[in-house]
RNA sequence: GCGAAAGUAGCUCAGUGGUAGAGCAUCACCUUGCCAAGGUGAGGGUCGCGGGUUCAAAUCCCGUCUUUCGCUCCA
């Protein structure tokens, strides 16, 4: 355990030292849960979704983009179901320190309630043996009309208390029935406190007659919303999607480690809207072919598992994660949900206006269903990052730190280096520089001992580096030395384009899926 | 929100009451020239913040903020 936290503490460290995640606003201590993408960071990050985005919506000729705003009219949320399920009203055990979901307490206790009623009914049965007719004993026995009546009453307080916003009252009714905290016995609750995932923000700059928005909590909805006008404009047949990158914020109650779990964070979403009956075919398909995403980055398969939901979230009809190996365990880098048409028919409800497709072939027109791929950006950066982040003995006995990315994601692709700074080396390298910045990123640097500069690189994770000598001066050419293996091979001068573009093309990574 | 630990230079950390430190990193100059390791010099910290005890606080006490880990919650 202490190994692991070592190894994930390292990667932090690292991330910081060499520009690629600030906390936020550190000067000022630090912000929970926000972080800052540095200079190298941001060029890994632009990489990854611009890896996405060919891959999802270049390569599918079915699958156009999106960019829908933030801010979203708040009924959005109310269709989407958000606004019940992202709040939670919550309450402390003072002795145990436990916290628990005041109405799951309440709920328990009237699952009890009915076990009884249960065992009375096993009784009964027992007692009167083969003449025992269930229905005419349940609505005759005395004592289960008291126990359903006593349910009823509770779940009635419990529901209205909620819908009014009124807490104590929670609180009064878990006391009232002596409810006792599951792990220690303890009857000593804290208030209950309502908590809401969401974040709110004023529309309209006046205090008095703003309006209350939220700032979203998933980007999908802004997908949804604009299904007919996607599908109109752009003359789609189902099947298609919509595919869409951009922030998302969650006032998540504990968001911890780095940027796996933050307050604001990117997600790259597909919606992929389907004939209702299909989606099974095309949850699988999506599946798969996501899966496939990710193994074409070249990391070890064992870094991947699915995970299949056995609990559904409130949309859903099948779902399963691609979970990634983080330093702290297997955790979900992606989702797949077959979201069946919740959204669209809510939207449907809550709006009065029709989001249905009309079906040329069949003259039928129906509210397509949907299949939803949803990767978190960051999620996927921490992945690539922590994966990549190598620590190798080399056979001098000597350590080397670097960061094994796949070279078209790497923040720069090639460093020049001339050898030494006189003798005209560096307005070589200086000219190659110029040249190559047409192509790719580049870095150059003429500072400290060439080995100093290669591993300096390593750490960057830049794949490349070409090292400019004074036989560069006579025959035009030069070395260029591999990140992976630290091997160097002599070449021309005007061949590196083509030999570092095979490898550092985001392009090529799509050729192989 | 509760519990535990921590907060000293960009990074990793030492420093238990008496002038703020090391290694690495950064910058300049010299030297060397293909794998982080030469030389000389420089910059960088009101020791998280506020208060208290003391002649004297990074160090002891109280409070507070932040971070990390665990619990609860969540896609």
């Amino acid at each position: 355990m202490s190994k692991k936290e070592d190894s994930f503490k390292k990667i932090v460290s690292h991330a910081k030292q060499y520009g690629f995640i600030f906390p936020s606003s550190e000067i000022y201590d630090g912000l929970n849960a926000v972080y800052d993408y540095g200079h190298n960071g941001v060029e890994l990050k632009n990489n990854i979704r611009e890896y996405w985005w060919k891959s999802m919506v270049h390569l599918n000729q079915n699958i156009v983009g999106l960019d829908a705003s933030i801010l979203m009219h708040p009924t959005t949320w109310k269709a989407s179901g958000h606004v019940d399920a992202f709040n939670d009203p919550l309450i402390d055990n003072k002795d145990s320190k436990k916290r628990y979901r005041a109405d799951v307490l309440v709920e328990d206790y009237v699952y009890k309630i009915e076990e009884k009623i249960e065992k009375e009914i096993l009784k009964a049965q027992k007692k009167f043996g083969e003449d025992f007719d269930k229905e005419k004993f349940v609505s005759t026995s005395p004592k289960i009309a008291e126990y359903n009546n006593k349910t009823k009453k509770i779940l009635t307080r419990l529901n209205t208390s909620l819908e009014k916003d009124n807490l104590d009252d929670v609180k009064d009714l878990i006391e009232s029935l002596e409810i006792s905290c599951p792990e220690s016995g303890s009857k000593n609750w804290s208030k209950v406190k309502q908590f809401n995932l969401m974040f709110t923000t004023k529309f309209g700059a006046s205090s008095d007659n703003a309006m209350e928005l939220y700032l979203r909590p998933e980007t999908a909805q802004g997908i949804f919303v604009n299904f007919l006008n996607i599908q109109k404009s752009g003359r789609m047949k189902l099947p298609f999607g919509i595919a869409q990158t951009g922030k998302a914020f969650r006032n998540e109650i504990v968001a911890r480690q780095f940027v796996f779990r933050m307050k604001e964070f990117e997600q790259m979403e597909m919606q992929f809207f389907v004939k209702p009956g299909s989606q099974k075919k095309w949850y699988s398909y999506w599946k798969e072919n996501r899966l496939k995403w990710h193994l074409s980055l070249g990391l070890d398969k064992k870094y991947y598992r699915f995970h299949d939901h056995q609990k559904l979230a409130h949309y859903a009809e099948e779902a399963c994660d691609i979970e990634f190996k983080f330093p702290f365990g297997f955790k979900e880098l992606e989702g797949i949900h077959s979201r069946t048409n919740f959204d669209l028919s809510n939207h449907e409800k809550f709006s009065g206006k029709k989001l249905k497709y009309f079906d040329n072939l069949t003259n039928v027109s129906y509210v397509p269903y949907v299949v939803e791929t949803s990767i978190g950006l960051d999620r996927m950066f921490l992945a690539l990052f922590s994966s990549s982040l190598k620590e190798e003995i080399l056979p001098d006995g000597s350590s080397r730190t670097f960061l094994k990315l796949p070279p078209s994601l790497a923040p720069i692709k090639i460093a020049i280096l001339p050898l030494i700074k006189k003798d005209g080396l560096p307005e070589i390298a200086k000219k190659i520089f110029n040249d190559l910045r047409f192509e790719f990123n580049v870095a150059y640097d003429e500072k400290d001992a060439i080995g100093k500069r290669y591993r300096r690189q390593d750490a960057l994770g830049t794949p490349f580096c070409v090292t400019i000598d004074h036989q560069t001066l006579e025959d035009g050419t030069l070395t260029i030395r591999y990140r992976d293996d630290m091997k160097q091979k002599r070449i021309k001068i005007d061949s590196i384009n083509s030999t570092i573009a095979k490898s550092s093309n985001i392009l090529n990574l799509l050729k192989n899926l």
